[in-house]
DNA sequence: CTAGGGTTAG
């Protein structure tokens, strides 16, 4: 059942809602499905009222009825205006259509109509007909064939149209210039635009909007604003169609001050509580800047509220974190039932889920789209896809993306992260082969998701691959993917090539910083990261609270004690940075191996916040690393203690872990059963061969060459013994004889990747192996032996850090 | 006016 504390989802019982239905406004389809095409009533008495405007329920019935086809041209005109006025858009072409020669200002009227909300390019179809049958169009007709050609971003006819214009002679108008500046705009032309803006004698607040809008669109936030300030400062006053375009630039950019004086500029116009769309607008922009407290008064006093301001403040609930909100909002929004959902409300709802691990809540959502036909809207298809990943439903998520009709880059990009997330990273690497064969083109996103599947995997030769195609489609210089990228030649060794596609970056983000800071870290440089720690701060660059976790984390792995300590009092004190539970987890783990054992556990009590399970796993490793079982003993009961219920075996098994001495297994224990729900993951190890990944698991002998594999450690261990080499058993966790233990000891994951590795190259290719937990005391020992005999380099990447092996020594110094 | 997938940490 749903999770104690999570609020549980409302999901109507029966409720069926098509969003196609809605969009059509059916009865314009059953009255044109008639098939009465223009034959007319001669409804002489009616007639009179025709063109008064806006009286449907007039005009209607005189087109259903069957009459002559000898209609009065001036009826016919009358009729037409009455459709237009109502908004008949195919009515009042059945009528047009029946005109004999229309007068110029119908063919504008009926360009116009189809102009305002399409088909656009009907709109240009009856333009081009329009120039065909020699009617010479306007300075009327141009801006709205110009729009339709912005709808449909047909650059090539808006330039037709444009040379036209400059033929007749219009260029000087301010109606037909605003229209070029808005189409070119719209299609991405900004110098045309630009250039056709300055050079217009006088520019009205519709140019001036058109500027705002196009910049918003095409993400130019910062232009978007200037021109509002700019068209202030010539005397011209924003109305609510600029503050409308521009409110959306002020929240991608996240200008909560820009966003505060739009607000009280609406304030004075008294726009913010009555105009629908400014309302949302601003309720928005506070959502964007994580001021939910303004997002949620300016949606209380707001008297009029359509579905897109319940998405508003729904998405804006679910960005600010406040997720029972957002839930409470989607319920309190059904049970009012004058809005129905559309696709963002859904997703926003579906992130909600994804973010509470509330998976029946997921369910019956899934359950409700099913049944209100939005199952096919692709944008909510992909928030599913990410909710069950998300919520650790690996299965369902690839069961539901391999039943979608359409997929597209994004439902690519969330199963492939969706798998990773899942831990299940051939599937991922699967996908993205499958996503190449479909011809959908991979994104940056895309990417930024496949490039951490190579970094888990420690496959160079994969990761290569993909740096390639980074290269090949132009996104090298893409922030996120260089950060990546970083990540990814760090984890997989390669210190020195992450480091120089960080030299390379033209521009970095604090992201940036840490990724390469990490990669010091996990490599046991931990000098170099601090000396990388004082460049960041001569950038200006501000560091944020995981630059801290990484700095940390590489001081504790290279014994940078002091440093990790002033570290951290500098955090609170001239960063500003509230420290988190993962800092106190660092922390922990420095003192802890450092062996300050006392320390440590001062420094758990005097925590401004309740101590949890991965805290004292942390001070749990280092009392098994400096063989304090006492203190051991004592950590592993309040463990217990804190450990949640219904997880007996962990409990279980991490106390045989304890009682053995076993300290740090059942550290990770506890912390697997915290962060991953109840699975502990087998050790297992891989290495990459020529592009190819073989895994082991401990005692594996499904390889089709392990029988060399058994001989090779066979034959080592016998030299090893004579060098000096004893097993040490207390890393056996299975009560079996002392014998036993070796022989388990000899085929755990890690020493069988090596040995294959030994087998598959050659005696000076240095041989890199991965594990995903952290490398077993007897396996590192072990290696350091192996070395030696067989005068090889071993690299040894783990869970938590790299080891590299030369010459019966490993450069983390056995401090780890 | 609202909206789906992504990078750094332990």
């Amino acid at each position: 059942m749903a999770n104690p504390g999570n609020p549980v989802l409302w999901v109507p019982e029966n409720l069926v809602f098509s969003p196609a239905r809605r969009k059509t406004g059916g009865d314009l389809e059953l009255l044109s499905g008639v098939g009465t095409c223009g034959r007319l009533l001669e409804a002489c008495d009616r007639s009179e009222r025709l063109g008064e405007g806006g009286d449907e329920d007039v005009a209607q019935p005189i087109v259903l009825k069957n009459g002559t086809d000898s209609a009065d041209p001036s009826l016919l005109e009358k009729l037409f205006c009455q459709y237009v006025s109502c908004g008949k858009v195919e009515l009042a072409r059945l009528v047009f259509d029946k005109m004999q020669r229309p007068r110029v200002f119908l063919w504008n009227s009926m360009i116009r109509a189809y102009s305002w909300n399409g088909p656009f390019h009907r709109a240009v179809d009856l333009f081009r007909r329009m120039v065909n049958s020699g009617v010479a169009p306007n300075k009327f007709t141009f801006p709205f064939v110009l729009k339709a050609c912005s709808g449909l971003l047909v650059l090539q006819c808006g330039k037709e149209i444009h040379s036209r214009v400059m033929r007749v002679g219009l260029h000087a108008d301010v109606f037909v210039c605003t229209a070029l500046v808005d189409m070119y705009m719209k299609c991405g032309r900004l110098d045309e635009s630009r250039r056709l803006f300055v050079k217009m004698s006088h520019r009205d607040i519709v140019a001036w909007n058109a500027m705002v809008a196009g910049c918003a669109l095409h993400g130019m936030h910062g232009d978007a604003i200037d021109f509002v300030l700019d068209m202030t400062r010539t005397g011209v006053t924003p109305n609510s169609s600029t503050v409308v375009a521009v409110l959306p630039a002020i929240g991608e950019a996240k200008a909560l001050t820009h966003g505060k004086s739009v607000h009280a500029f609406c304030v004075r116009k008294g726009l913010e509580k009555v105009d629908v769309l400014v309302g949302t607008a601003l309720l928005d922009v506070y959502g964007k800047c994580n001021h939910i407290d303004y997002a949620q008064k300016i949606f209380d006093a707001m008297t009029v509220r359509n579905e897109v301001t319940w998405s508003a403040i729904i998405g804006a609930y679910v960005s600010c974190d406040h997720m029972a909100k957002a839930l409470e909002a989607f319920n309190q929004m059904m049970l009012e039932g004058h809005q129905q959902p559309t696709s963002p409300t859904l997703a926003s709802i579906l992130r909600a889920c994804a973010r509470l691990t509330e998976l029946n809540g997921g369910r019956q959502m899934h359950g409700y789209l099913l049944k209100s036909g939005f199952s096919s809207d692709i944008m909510v298809g992909n928030s599913l896809l990410s909710m069950y990943s998300k919520c650790g439903n690996a299965e369902d998520a690839v069961g539901l993306f391999s039943k979608m009709e359409t997929r597209d880059t994004v439902s690519y990009g969330a199963i492939i992260s969706g798998c990773l997330q899942n831990g299940n990273v051939q599937e991922a690497l699967h996908i993205f082969r499958k996503m190449q064969a479909s011809r959908t083109e991979p994104d940056v996103a895309t990417m930024v998701g496949v490039i951490p599947a190579c970094s888990h995997l420690a496959a160079v030769q994969h990761g290569r691959c993909s740096h390639g195609h980074v290269i090949v489609r132009g996104l090298s210089s893409d922030i996120s993917i260089c950060n990546a990228l970083i990540d990814m030649y760090a984890k997989c060794g390669r210190i020195n090539d992450a480091r120089d596609i960080f030299d390379r970056m033209v521009k970095r983000d604090v992201v940036s910083w840490n990724a390469i800071i990490s990669g010091y870290g996990i490599h046991g440089l931990g000098k170099e990261a601090l000396s990388l720690f004082h460049s960041l701060q001569i950038t200006g660059l501000n560091p944020d609270d995981v630059t801290f976790i990484c700095l940390l984390s590489a001081c504790s792995h290279s014994g940078l004690i002091k440093e990790g300590k002033e570290l951290f009092s500098a955090m609170t004190k001239s960063f500003n940075i509230v420290p988190r539970i993962e800092h106190c987890i660092c922390m922990v783990d420095l003192l802890g191996r450092g062996g300050h054992l006392d320390e440590a556990q001062d420094f758990i009590k005097n925590m401004p916040f309740a101590s949890d399970v991965c805290v004292w796993g942390a001070l749990l490793s280092a009392c098994r690393l400096h063989k304090n079982l006492q203190l051991g003993e004592e950590v592993s009961r309040i463990i217990q203690k804190l450990g949640p219920e219904g997880t007996g075996n962990f409990v279980l098994l991490s106390n045989i872990y304890s009682a053995a001495g076993k300290f740090d297994e059942a550290a990770i224990v506890r912390i697997h059963q915290k962060r991953k729900g109840f699975k502990k993951s087998p050790g297992c190890s891989w290495i990459e061969i020529r592009g190819k990944v073989h895994a082991f698991i401990g005692g594996d002998q499904s390889h089709p060459d392990s029988l060399r594999i058994h001989e090779i450690l066979g034959d080592l261990f016998v030299e090893m013994q004579k060098l000096g080499y004893k097993a040490n058993t207390s890393y056996v966790l299975q009560n079996v004889e002392e014998e036993e233990k070796e022989h388990l000891l000899l085929y755990h994951s890690e020493k069988l990747a090596i040995a294959f590795g030994i087998l598959s190259l050659s005696g000076s290719q240095p041989i890199f192996v991965t594990k995903n937990l952290r490398v077993c005391g007897d396996c590192h020992n072990a290696i350091k032996f192996i070395t030696t005999i067989t005068k090889r380099e071993i690299s040894l990447r783990d869970a938590n850090r790299f080891h590299h092996f030369i010459d019966g020594n490993c450069s983390c110094g056995d401090f780890w």
